[in-house]
DNA sequence: CTGTTAGCGCCTTCAT
DNA sequence: ATGAAGGCGCTAACAG
């Protein structure tokens, strides 16, 4: 591979300045059109590239937008290849790029490395994603004069923004519904206990239950983690009990698969027997039988916001934006729920 | 937060000269010792940070290397997952960090663009991810003179690395260790299609019994997507018939573990009844009830080996070290397989 | 609209 | 062991 072409080269083969080129290839200040033609076709017959080492040096940018997250408890899931989805969408386009770093290394200390990233000019901006309770690493960066968004974290401080999902909202209307529906034995799947998302919906859970004077039974609150086969356990001896609940808030689709599956194999119809509910609005949901009520997460909007925002900040220069934005997470009321003993208004073949 | 200092502003404390300064700092070259202590304290005293974006320009490298995965099909995924992390620590120690591309994107086309990161300078070289039986991809770079390594695909060319898990090697070890058992009616549950290693997994499924002359009954061959849930069902399907195996062989721990659910729920019990074996060792493998016999997969060694094979030839410049790589994934025998119609060997209590 | 000048901060080379 | 000179490729600022 030999040295790609530069700017200078194309200098040279048009007989033009080497700003007369920069100007025309980046679109920027005054170029006659004419001018801007040959450029470009000279660009292009070199197969000219620009060096990005030189224009980040030059302009003083990394045209690189760091993503900090706990890579080892949140890089496989669903959740975080969404927001790392639509950041990359907000990106493409630009000349910004993703670049992604781990909060729990042991290089990380107290985001000591992150402050570092931004000094040393790797990163223009930072998405951090926290999603743990006990993440207190987003305050480290609150007097950091530098593009921040905290995701997944309502964080309330001045100077930094963030990107979350309204999971009580969201959560108190999945518990509305049922409540209206006529539902009073209401069971609920926990999330993973550290994090956040997880104790707000059990908080919204409680909340509402208490709102209509309806009792919350300890019993019928089960630790789950998200995943389907520990519900799948859970809800396989919720289901056998005498006193049952009428129906189960599961804090995540996965889970939910999992209660409707443990229903099936105790002979319960759903949502005739038990109705279900679930949280998120993950592939599968909608196709699964019975389709799934549950609050439709904006996952990909979450990045898709909080790299618009860094981009923003970038290029409007120093005014301080800050946002605080709670995404709304719509209830879809699918084929899962009905009113306790009875069968569902619609009923789809399948 | 003001601009850092520079390598003059510490020059400037300490009265000595920008390059005696850079070769204290970066270790490289002649310094008495008196001056790199000062110089180091200098630094300290002034919270000095290279500035990436110079260095980068002066030494013509990036310090990036450049991860390229299908991201929509594959983040969410713990075999990803692990790759990255595998990579990202191989890298922690370090000035290299990782950047994410994704192979899907619309901007992507044929791999031009990575082409053009590369000839940008963007990344010093490339992880190509493609577990999918149709990448062709990574056939893109094959002339692309720039350290690229390919990883969960075996490409057999002269001028691309690779590293892959053996899978056919820890399939058929897997078979080999159910037919010593004695099994000789053995169920598969087959991965995804379009994923490489799922098809070579099956390949060895049905090689191996052919090879003992064993009858491959395609009834038993199970159109899987790796998920626990559908495992489950179909399961749940195929040891309810009259005639069912003896063994079943997931091709994925998640599989077995719906496997596993399913023989629960249908009152079979693991390994009396029915053994079962899954392929992977993810997490949870080892603690669940049967603990279970599987292939363990070495997937951050994936990306470990990949990163440093890239570093390896970064470092030791033009030589044109390629390496074909093939990890074994050593069969780990726990208590889920056992003589057909006989009690395991050894029990734990739990 | 175009060109000249200068510099981003570091590192390589060579001279001392 | 140290310093001086110059360049990496691009762009900002100003001059024409």
């Amino acid at each position: 591979m030999k040295p790609p072409a530069t700017i200078m080269n194309i200098a040279r083969a048009t007989g033009l300045s080497r700003m007369t080129v920069s100007r025309a290839l980046s679109n920027k200040g005054y170029c006659s059109e004419h001018n801007r033609k040959r450029v470009g076709a000279a660009a292009k017959k070199l197969d000219y590239q620009v060096n990005m080492l030189a224009r980040q040096l030059s302009s003083n940018r990394a045209y690189q937008l760091g993503v900090i997250a706990p890579i080892q408890g949140l890089l496989g899931t669903f959740y975080f290849g969404q927001i790392l989805l639509g950041a990359h969408g907000a990106l493409s386009g630009t000349d910004y790029h993703l670049s992604l770093f781990d909060s729990q290394s042991e290089h990380f200390n107290e985001g000591r490395k992150c402050i570092n990233l931004c000094r040393q000019r790797r990163v223009d901006g930072l998405i951090v994603v926290a999603p743990f309770l006990n993440d207190r690493f987003p305050m480290t960066f609150a007097n950091l004069d530098m593009p921040l968004v905290v995701v997944g974290s309502s964080i309330d401080h001045k100077t930094v923004s963030y990107v979350d999902v309204d999971n009580v909202g969201a959560a108190t209307a999945i518990m509305e519904h049922l409540v209206q529906l006529g539902h009073k034995k209401i069971g609920f799947l926990a999330g993973v206990r550290v994090v956040r998302d997880a104790s707000e919906r059990e908080l919204a859970f409680r909340k509402t239950l208490a709102t209509h004077g309806l009792p919350v039974v300890e019993d019928w609150i089960l630790p789950g983690d998200y995943e389907v086969r520990k519900a799948f356990h859970l809800a396989l001896e919720l289901l056998s009990r005498r006193d049952r609940p009428t129906a189960i808030f599961a804090a995540s689709d996965p889970m939910a698969f999992g209660v409707i599956d443990a229903a099936r194999v105790l002979n319960l119809r759903v949502p005739e027997d038990v109705s279900i509910a679930g949280f998120d609005d993950t592939a599968g949901s909608a196709e699964c039988s019975p389709p799934l009520t549950t609050a439709a997460q904006p996952m990909k909007q979450l990045g898709l916001v909080a790299a618009n925002h860094l981009l923003d900040r970038l290029n409007q220069g120093s005014a301080h934006t800050i946002i605080h934005q709670k995404l709304e997470a719509p209830l879809v009321i699918r084929e899962s729920t009905a009113p306790p003993g009875l069968r569902p208004l619609q009923r789809r073949s399948r």
